[in-house]
DNA sequence: TCTAGCCGTCACGGCTTCGTAAGAGTTGGC
DNA sequence: GCCAACTCTTACGAAGCCGTGACGGCTAGA
């Protein structure tokens, strides 16, 4: 599990990106602007900051810079689209990456799993297993019984986050904020994205014993270790 | 760990890089010329040197181009400020990154990381096998069933990133950092190449087995360990 | 200078996956 | 047993992704 300072001043911004990186297991810190930034780096040193280049204060870039000079941090930029001279501005104070705006909070959480692969966390091949059910991070693979599973990438989300939570009831809300990364979303789109994973791992999927129902709540994974 | 020979004939300067190199895990040994430097380089080869260009008997530049002679060590000049001629001199005869005195312990050492880094740290296996599949990384050659196969520098350079990191989904935004060593780009480029690549190390390029896609998320070497 | 080969980009078509809607089925409270 | 709320199932159009062929720029070697 890796720290991570989130820099933005929009508060829309910060919640989904925020709440969708808990989801992947990450330890989230939020500030909201560049001075507060350096002030909460220099408190408690975060693993990865993703910082947003426009902001009220000292701008992006500045904040980088100074970032620079008191740690080796990796820094992914948010950056408006087509600006081109800001991302190269980027690039030379030392940000590792950037994601232009708009983006959807899962692109933003595979590059901050991508830049702290090769930065921070060294080879650390993350498998959750539950009973024989394998998922392997890195390899994007499921297996069953040591039969690979032909999940869609959804799928391989939506199984990926609740073998990470096992035992835990999520409404639908939560699923789609968490695993899909929106904050608004029409429910039907969980219901049937689990009812194919369901197909796809469940012995009857038309009585699930793992993915189970929670019934006027959502859905809940049953650890089946022992 | 790495092993570091510091050649200074001032005392002082000596003992605080030293002490600092040795705080920071590296093993270090000291010279005070430049005969007993190349003599310690002979008896026991350190993976980095850290060399004074002022030196009594022969200067540091006569003792970069004789190590060059015995070995491909990685060298570190120290250069009075100002003296611009010494480090042109110097990275002509081989140095691969140079220090300005006055200097500060800890710019130093990071320079010393940062050398071992590109240089010491690669751990080069000089062959990557993987099912008839032979890549040889310092002929930079690649063989299939001991038949040569013609593959252009960069169709080279990917495979032999795949090979050496197998049952791993990389993005395309990943093999674009680490095979182009891009920041950002086309994602086109990997696409296309990936192709090509197949045309050349898959039975069937139309239902590869080998290099596999991975939907929604790039690409994966899969290992044929048996 | 000319030429061959490599590289990056683009457009297009096919295919997979996704989100949504609508109807059938189920659950739990009364 | 009935009703309302909730869930499951199916189907379908849209969007996104990947593979393919082609093209022009560039470089290195003749």
């Amino acid at each position: 599990m890796a720290r991570v300072l989130v820099v933005d001043d929009d508060h829309t911004v910060r919640e989904v990106v925020v709440s969708y990186l808990r989801a992947h297991q990450h330890d989230v810190v939020e500030a909201v602007d560049g001075e507060s930034a350096l002030s909460a780096m220099r408190e408690e040193p975060a693993d990865l900051v993703v910082l947003d280049l426009m902001l009220p204060g000292i701008d992006g870039i500045e904040v980088c810079r100074r970032l620079r000079t008191i740690s080796d941090v990796p820094v992914i930029m948010l950056t408006a689209l087509g600006e081109e001279t800001d991302r190269v501005a980027g690039l030379e104070v030392g940000a590792d990456d950037y994601v232009t705006k708009p983006f959807s909070p899962r692109e933003l959480a595979l590059r901050v799993d991508s830049v702290l692969r090769r930065t921070v966390t060294p080879p650390a091949p993350r498998r959750l297993v539950d009973g024989d059910l394998v998922v392997d991070e890195a390899a994007h693979t499921a297996h069953r019984g040591g039969v690979a599973l032909a999940l869609t990438a959804r799928e391989f989300d939506l199984l990926r986050f609740l073998l990470a939570n096992p035992g835990t009831a999520y409404s639908r809300d939560d699923l789609l904020r968490q695993v899909w990364g929106w904050s608004v979303g029409d429910h039907s789109t969980v219901t049937v994205h689990v009812r194919r994973l369901r197909e796809k791992i469940e012995r009857d999927p038309t009585r699930p014993t793992r993915l189970s129902t929670v019934w006027g709540v959502g859905y809940r994974w049953e650890a089946t270790d022992e």
